[in-house]
RNA sequence: GGCGGCGUAGCCAAGUGGUCUAAGGCGACGGUUUGCAAAACCGUUAUUCGUCGGUUCAAAUCCGACCGCCGCCUCCA
């Protein structure tokens, strides 16, 4: 498999440090918010990636942490703790706040059908870790104590910049903030924060009082579970610099190794073409897509069309959401789950026989395409479009009515092996109702009705029948006639 | 100001030197099917890839200029 290196900047072939082992590590959130669109568009690609990985046989470990302390307001080191401005205006304890954020944020990547990372590291879990790699960053002379508080030095670290492409003297000239004085250089980073008496999150350190920086917590958490080079570090692309570049270069000065293989940055959401900011008013949480309940939004979104959504582009390119977009998606995305409802249907009553082997050479076919595509750093979009070839082929089968189990079951399985276990947008079983409910009452009155419909149809009363759809329409059942009986569906 | 990216049909989007008179999805239109619909299937919908110029036997793909948009450098995955 190809994957892009943001290092290298170009395409490499994935090669493991052990072979047949991958370890991938990924930025997780800041938990001081509902999850957005844009953790949406990270995580579902590094899911992609994640289940891609198992589907060649890599066993993958999958570590993705949650930032619960050190992340500031302002990456100038002088702002103040995420989590501790969002938990006083929520007036909340801080780990309350990262508590209630990160079930939250669970409860949407499991809508988004995310697979869980094998480990949700917390910062606040690993202070202990994170005040030893500093010890040992001070022992090694890259890192310096200052007023309580401990900076690395980056003029001691050659290869800072080589992740995002800047120069320290760039930067120096560039800088907007204001540079605390006890830094030695402008572009210093805080390890450890100094915590003023008033600061609920502190921990006792060999410098006094205090809270980790935001970029340890990555390098400790990584090298802990996955070990000091990993193979895979993903993140948004707006990362690179500083998160980024300060990990490499923290974890790096530590262990004498490198620290990352292959580092992967997915592209930018915009909305409605501009960037998604709080003040902006388009900033559109996960909850509200699949809710609706957001003005730029004309109804409530199946969280798999938002991952279908997702998927039809590619992970290095921005993605622009918009009700329309999203509502293409989701077009699209019905089209495919009623072909794998319709297979799964027909196979009930299906003949047994042979495998149709015109059938089984497209399947393959299909499968090769698939495998080229998303082992060319994971071109979901070419991915994707197979699987409509196949949705295609299989509408065309079944209105022939000859299929054999043995057949039906081949589509099946593909549809769940492609599109289910590494897409993720095929379910493994679906509501008997297709868009679903569990209410049986529902059931039996929606039955009923259409019962008295095929009587009026049978007896050419088409005012009545058609007043019976019409009505149901209007409460959100929407009746579909077929050669078997009429099914029905909501809305 | 510094760094990086993008501009492909009505919309979303893949393709990054020849197989491109450019995948796939959505939408629209025509047809088959249907009592009528819906769904499905078939067909049509970019001789052209922001503009101009260059390199090459050959460019959407490489180079240059220009125009437009976006991101990072401050909040944000």
């Amino acid at each position: 498999m190809q994957l892009y290196n943001s290092l290298s900047r170009r395409k490499e072939e994935f090669i493991p440090v052990k072979e047949g082992q991958a370890g991938v590590y990924v930025c997780g959130p800041t938990v001081y918010g509902h999850a957005h669109l844009g953790h949406a568009k990270s995580y579902v690609s590094f899911d992609v990636l994640v289940r891609y990985l198992r589907y060649l046989g890599y066993a993958t470990t999958y570590v993705q942490n949650i930032t619960d302390v050190g992340h500031l307001t302002d990456d100038g080191d002088e702002g103040d703790d995420k989590l501790a401005v969002a938990a006083q205006k929520e007036k909340k304890h801080p780990m309350a706040l990262a508590e209630y954020y990160t079930r939250s944020f669970f409860e949407d990547m499991d809508q988004l059908n995310c697979v869980r990372p094998d480990i949700s590291p917390r910062a606040t879990g690993h202070i202990t870790e994170q005040i030893e790699l500093i010890q040992t960053l001070i022992d090694k002379g890259v890192a310096y104590e200052a007023n309580g508080s401990v900076y690395f030095e980056v003029a001691k670290f050659e290869g800072y910049g080589k992740l995002s492409g800047r120069n320290t003297d760039e930067m120096i000239s560039g800088t907007r903030v204001e540079v605390s004085p006890d830094k030695k250089s402008p572009t210093d980073f805080a390890l450890w924060k100094k915590a003023e008496a008033n600061h609920i999150m502190q921990w006792p350190s060999p410098w006094g009082r205090g809270f980790p920086g935001w970029h340890l917590e990555c390098s400790v958490m990584s090298m802990k579970y996955l070990g000091v080079t990993i193979d895979i570090h993903g993140g948004g692309l707006e990362n690179k610099f500083p998160h980024h570049e300060c990990e490499i270069a923290q974890s790096e000065a530590a262990n004498e190794a490198p620290f990352v293989k292959y580092w992967m940055h997915n592209n930018m959401v915009t909305v409605d073409g501009t960037k998604m900011g709080k003040s902006l008013n388009n900033f559109i949480t996960l909850k509200e897509a699949f809710t609706g309940h957001h003005e730029r939004l004309t109804r409530a979104y199946d969280p798999l069309a938002v991952r279908q959504l997702i998927l039809n582009s590619h992970y290095r390119s921005p993605l622009d959401f918009s009700d329309a977009a999203l509502y293409a998606a989701l077009s699209g995305y019905t089209r495919i789950t009623e072909a794998v409802q319709a297979v799964r249907k027909a196979l009930a009553a299906a003949t047994e026989g042979d495998l149709n082997p015109a059938i089984q050479a497209q399947l393959t076919a299909f499968k090769a395409r698939f495998e080229e595509a998303m082992n060319d750093d994971l071109n979901t979009s070419v991915a994707l479009s197979v699987l409509f070839d196949q949705v295609r082929l299989t509408h065309t089968l079944l209105s022939e009515g000859k299929a054999t189990q043995a057949t039906l079951h081949a589509i099946d399985d593909q549809f769940t092996l492609l599109g289910g276990d590494v897409l993720g947008i095929v379910k493994s079983s679906y509501n008997q109702a297709g868009a679903g409910t569990d209410d049986s009452l529902v059931d039996k009155l929606v039955t009923l009705l259409i019962d008295q419909r095929q009587h009026a149809r049978k007896a050419k009363d088409f005012a009545t029948s058609d007043l019976i759809r019409d009505k149901l329409a209007e409460a959100g059942v929407e009746l579909k006639d077929t050669p078997n009986g009429t099914d029905w569906s909501l809305k």
